[in-house]
This record gives C-alpha cells, structure tokens and sequence, in this order.
DNA sequence: ATCTATTGATAAGA
DNA sequence: TTCTTATCAATAGAT
C-alpha cells in the first residue's frame, strides 16, 4: 500500500482504524462486484464492524436468496436443523396427544354420559358389565385397606401390651392383661370377610 | 491491472474467465481477511461460480452465526418468522393437551383403577357412590332405548296392520286381524317399565 | 503454477 | 467523507 507497508494486525488508533475500514470496505465491496461481473458469479458479502453496524452487498440483489442457496448448498444449519426436527417432533407429539385424548374422552364420555342416547344397547350392556366390575374392584381395594388399617390395630396392640407387661413385671406386679375389646373378640379379620361377602 | 486494461465486463473466453475468477477470488478473500484482521470487523463471503459451486469465507469461522446476526439487523425472514411462529404454537399447543390429557387420564385412573392401593377409603367412598349413579344412568338408557325399540315395533304393527286391512278389503274379504302376539298382551311398555324397577 | 509489467488500491495528509 | 499522491499490492498475460 501506499507511503508505508501496513502491519498486518488490528490497527490499535480508532481514528486510523474508522478511516481504513471506510476505505477497504468500499475496496472490498469493489472487487466483489468486478469478480462477480467478469467471471458471472453470484456474490454476497455480510461485514460487521466493531461496533455492530452492518453493511451488506449481493451481486444479485437478493441477500435473503443467496443465503438459503447457501443453506442448501452447505447442508442446512445445525440450529435450522434443530429447528425443523423440533417443529416435526412437535407435531407429531400433537398428533399423538390428540389420539390420546381422543382415546380418552371416549373412555370418559362412555362413562360419564352413561351412553345417554349415543351409544347401542350392546355398548350399554358392555359398560354395565364393566361397572361391575369396576364395582368389585373398587369394594375389594376398600376392603384391602380396611384389612390393612386392622392389621396395624393389631400390631399395636400387640407392642402396647408387650410394654404393659414389661413394665408391670419392672413395677413388681403379676401380669394382668388389660381389658380393651369391648366386643368381646379380637379377631378383626373374621368379621370383615363376612362383610367383604356382603358387599 | 497488469499488461492491459480489462474491461468491466463478462470474460468471454471461458480458459481465461475461469483463471481470472481463480485469482480474483483468492484476492477477495484475502482482503476481506485483512480488513477483518486491521480494523476488528467479522465479514462473511458467499460466492457461487457461474458453474454453481460455492466457496465462502467467515472471519469469525461461522458463517451460521453470521448469518444468523445478520437476519436480525435485516429483520427475520418471513419463512423464519413463520417457522418460529408454528414452532411457538406448536410447544403451546403440546402444553395446552399435555394438561388436557392429564386431566382426563385422572378421571379414566379414577375410574379403571379403582383406587387399587392409591386411593383413600373417602376417595372410594365417593367412587362407589358415582359408580351407583352412573350405574343408574347407564341402566336407564338402556331402558329407552329398549322402549324406542318398542314404540318403533309398535308403529310398524300398525301400520302393518292398517296395509293388511285394506289389502283384504280390496280383495272383498271382511277384515279379520292377523295374530301376531303370541304373548296374548300387546302393551309391550308396562312389563318393561316393571322391568325398569327391577334393575 | 510462476513471473513481471502494469494497473489498481490505499495510507497518509489535507 | 472526499481528494491527492506516493507507494504498495493485485493481477493480466505470458511462460
């Protein structure tokens, strides 16, 4: 270049800097266009300058075009490809979410609405016989936790009369089992099967 | 330029056009390097042969984010803008039946389940009671659809009847019923509304 | 590719 | 930014 060979680094006086981007740029920019007319080529340059003012220059007039031509050429971004299989996964997702509901909703409607003049007298029958059994099942799960709560009655009964016979022996006192069934018996779980039969 | 002047136009010679796109390309390049280096700029090059091959440069090694940078200072394109749009309501969309769905999979639980292990005994309380109720619903149906069934049959009787009455009336014949109740009662909804009660 | 005469680009200064 | 001008860099054409 003219009057001194530059250094070829970052030119450290703002001044000097500003002035030579100015310069070059419109050289750059130049060039671009002479290569793009002499040899029919399509050109777009992006430059950014320091402070993240941006000018731009395609040989075609349509930056936007000669980006997604280069997006196809050199195999769509990795973020665009992100994106694309995201949207498709998402769809999908919809549409997978939508038959489930679907799904759903029937299996609800069948039973809320109770059929009430939408479904056929084979659906009705289909459903009462499901009731039933639902029915028993939900009785059992009933019964099961009752059982259980019972049982851990039981239990501690059995620690608390334990700790009452410790400490009444420590006291120096015969054992004397306190009296704390009302009906009786104790056996719980004979009672409530006979219910369980009942339901 | 050297040994001649050239012309600002299209090289005709195709030996000669390629060899000056060669060294007119690499010099673009190269000062695009340089003011990026001298003046702390991020320049990207995208350059198509007339042939359709690409070459590119990006100072700061991604073109993507170049690219990216730059549909924002040049506001987005509509094909993107588009795409994040779908993308957007497509999350919201998921979100919107992800809730849905867990709803109703808390009423078909409710119901199918039967509690089994999960539900308290005032949660099964509540269940059975609704599966008495719905039971009621379900059984009532089914009641009017039989009873439509019915009022339908009983139509077509009549009418039946009122065509076979004048069919043997054009014959001369005197009228005489056709017995088709092999019950002895025709009034088909009084046992079914006992049937009714039954249920 | 490499060479080199010549043109084009541009640093510094205004 | 733009102009001038002395210099340097790029490159057209030849090899």
């Amino acid at each position: 270049m003219a009057r001194g060979k530059v250094q070829m680094r970052r030119i450290e006086n703002p001044v000097h800097r500003q002035v030579t981007f100015c310069k070059r740029r419109s050289g750059l920019l130049k060039k671009a266009k002479e290569l793009s007319v002499l040899c029919d080529a399509e050109i777009g340059i992006i430059i950014f300058s320091a402070h993240g003012k941006m000018y731009e220059l395609a040989t075609n007039g349509n930056m936007q075009g000669l980006v997604e031509k280069y997006m196809k050429s050199s195999r769509c971004s990795a973020e665009e490809q992100a994106d694309e299989k995201q949207l498709v996964e998402s769809q999908m997702e919809v549409n997978m979410l939508r038959n489930e509901i679907d799904v759903l909703q029937k299996g609800l409607r069948y039973m809320f609405e109770g059929g009430a003049g939408k479904m056929t007298l084979d659906e009705l029958r289909i459903l009462e016989n499901n009731l039933d059994v639902w029915m028993y099942h939900i009785r059992s799960a009933k019964m099961d936790i009752m059982a259980q709560e019972i049982q851990l009655l039981k239990n501690k009964e059995e620690i608390l009369n334990a700790a009452n016979k410790c400490l009444q022996e420590q006291m120096g006192l015969p054992y004397i089992p306190v009296h704390t069934d009302p009906t009786m018996t104790n056996l719980l779980p004979y009672p409530l099967t006979i219910q369980n039969d009942i339901y």
